[in-house]
RNA sequence: AGGGGUGUCGCCAAGUGGUAAGGCACAAGACUUUGACUCUUGCAUGCGUAGGUUCAAAUCCUGCCACCCCUGCCA
């Protein structure tokens, strides 16, 4: 069913013209990954604009693996994209394999001998790399060029039947040699390989090139709108020379917009296979790093990525490049509105509320304090004795810091006003407890409570509360590399990587709930946390995804 | 004069001849039992640059300049 949509991209606009023009009548897209790599935050966006195009023309986006190169690929990498796009909210129509089209390829191909449209050359790859010519200077055309159609047919054939050894021999489209477009400069359509393929064995020695087979692919599947990066628009030519020359009913249309790169992450599927390779990370799904598995592992949620790559836009600039803030914004934005709130202090140090004699007492803090409405609390214990986050005390307040610090009020989240009155320190100057009185009148929730303190910090009952692990992460890439490190392309061999990229806490406490997998959590002040898989019964761990935005910059001391 | 593509605020990005949307970042303030969130306000006399056409130009024309991509039997 077609639907009308009124254009967000200049994509849009350019459909909506085929579709009002009658040239093309319905939309169908297509995801086609090579399976050589898992997906990176680079990849949403092509992700959501050709499922998320189809969807809105009421159209169909088909996943096709683009296989066809068995040097690079896997099973691995096949399963682990699937697996990503339903992450992220989507479902394709069917599921094909450049490989489907193996056969339909090599007709087409035998078909264009016939027309005289390609022959088969005996050049060497070096020899073949000779006679391209230069950007400047047009290239020499193949001694092998104008064989006959018999002879091409049965080379060809030869070909397929492995009588030739690989690189030996090729199919090439008789295009023109002198074209200033060095992809229209006769292109290898066919090559000869004997690399056992993850999918289909050793069935073909030919394999087609993408630039044959994606476009035939296109159009045999129905693909009205084949939406890739700008590296493909000096191919375009060639696209569409193979669309007018096949044959085929089904004419696609390619249509090309920017790449984008975020600041200071090592993306490209090469650089981040290095990492791994190297145990630089523990894994393609490591939280450090920007895959899909990585994202998902660190607990960044699918809404954040899709609003991110949608407000973001698509246009033709060269490349558009993020700060990383500008992720951070989306991340933060909807884990603020799914986290339960949650109070875990990560660097305990003792306080002693020494005008507090009740054994202990309950007090309630609200689960989601963010979601107006929703009153769902939870328990907590008040006591003589807590921890709370030693981050929050200073032995000589610096200007400004409304925390704790002897003669200084503050309100313990939830529970009362106290105030500090002392603390003890070890030779070293640790701090190692510090002390304060409570103000009985101002338990939340009574009259006594709308007194106002500056401070607000939170705390947790050393006697009701898990000891688990936390791990917080940093940029892999120190900033100064962080221009260095761009581009899918780059060159990331002389890259210091930040060696603080992981710091594993072991002793922090948190708040005695049940955790699981699926929820997020605001560790209050501290920031968000999701659970990680190395958790178990005995020891919970968690990621913090991300930190809270902080407002507050302390002075510089001087 | 090799070809192709792109230049609008620090980063993205609308704009399609009628007098520069929006988001992030940043700054100031309000609110706050998270220094978060939310709210309010500020943030391009300027659209790579030089000319031209027009009552009117980011938008049309011409010339420059800058950056990106292309010389795989990769995708």
């Amino acid at each position: 069913m077609l639907k009308e949509v009124e254009p967000i991209n200049f994509i849009e606009e350019e459909i909506n013209k085929d579709l009002s023009s009658g040239v093309r009548t319905y939309v169908q897209t297509r995801h086609p990954p090579e399976p050589s790599g898992y997906l990176h935050i680079g990849h949403v966006r092509n992700i959501v604009l050709n499922y998320g195009t189809a969807e809105r023309y009421g159209g169909v986006c088909n996943l096709r693996y683009d296989d066809t190169n068995p040097t690079k690929e896997s099973q691995e990498f096949v399963d682990s994209i699937q697996n990503d796009v339903l992450w992220l909210g989507y479902k394709w129509n069917k599921i094909y394999y450049a490989t489907d089209y193996f056969q339909q390829n090599y007709e087409v191909a035998v078909k264009l001998i016939k027309e005289g449209k390609a022959y088969v050359c005996d050049l060497s790859p070096e020899e073949l790399s000779k006679t391209r010519g230069t950007l400047t200077e047009p290239g020499i055309e193949s001694p092998y060029r104008n064989r006959s159609v018999e002879e091409n047919l049965k080379l060809f054939e030869e070909m397929k039947e492995g009588k030739f050894p690989a690189g030996s021999h090729t199919l090439r489209a008789k295009i023109d040699m002198a074209s200033p477009n060095m992809n229209m400069r006769d292109p290898v359509i066919y090559r000869i390989q004997y690399i056992h393929h993850h999918r289909i064995g050793d069935k073909w020695k030919i394999y087609p090139s993408y630039d044959f087979s994606h476009p035939l692919d296109d159009c045999l599947e129905g693909v009205t709108f084949s939406i890739c990066g700008p590296e493909f628009e000096d191919h375009r030519p060639l696209y569409n020379w193979v669309v007018e020359n096949s044959g085929v009913k089904n004419k696609s249309r390619q249509i090309e917009y920017n790449n984008l790169y975020l600041k200071g992450t090592i993306l490209g599927k090469r650089n981040i296979k290095k990492l791994v390779n190297e145990g630089k990370v523990s894994g393609f799904d490591d939280p450090r790093l920007f895959t899909l598995a990585g994202l998902r592992r660190r607990g960044v949620l699918p809404e954040s990525l899709k609003n991110f790559v949608n407000t973001v836009g698509i246009s033709k600039v060269n490349t558009a490049v993020f700060e990383q803030a500008y992720l951070d914004y989306f991340i933060r934005e909807t884990l603020n509105q799914k986290s339960r709130r949650v109070m875990a202090v990560l660097d305990g140090v003792k306080l002693v509320i020494t005008n507090y004699n009740k054994l202990e007492e309950e007090v309630f803090t609200k689960d989601y304090p963010q979601i107006e409405g929703n009153t769902s609390t939870h328990k907590h214990y008040f006591a003589k004795e807590l921890l709370v986050e030693r981050s929050d005390f200073m032995k000589e307040p610096l200007p400004k810091f409304h925390r704790l610090f002897v003669g200084n009020e503050v309100r313990l989240s939830g529970a009362y006003i106290i105030k500090c009155t002392g603390f003890d320190e070890d030779e070293n100057g640790n701090v190692t407890t510090i002390y304060a009185e409570y103000d009985p009148n101002t338990l939340s929730g009574t009259e006594g409570a709308n007194r106002k303190v500056k401070g607000t910090i939170h705390w947790v009952n050393p006697a009701h509360c898990k000891k688990v692990v936390c791990r917080l992460y940093e940029n892999l890439v120190m900033e100064e590399d962080s221009e260095a490190v761009e581009g899918n392309e780059a060159d990331t061999d002389g890259i210091q990587l930040n060696p603080n990229s992981k710091t594993e806490l072991s002793n922090c406490y948190a708040e005695d709930i049940d955790f699981n997998f699926e929820d997020r959590y605001q560790f209050v002040r501290n920031g968000y946390f999701a659970l990680d898989k190395d958790s178990t019964n005995d020891c919970l761990v968690f990621n913090r995804t991300i930190t809270l935005k902080d407002g507050f910059k302390l002075p510089k001391n001087n």
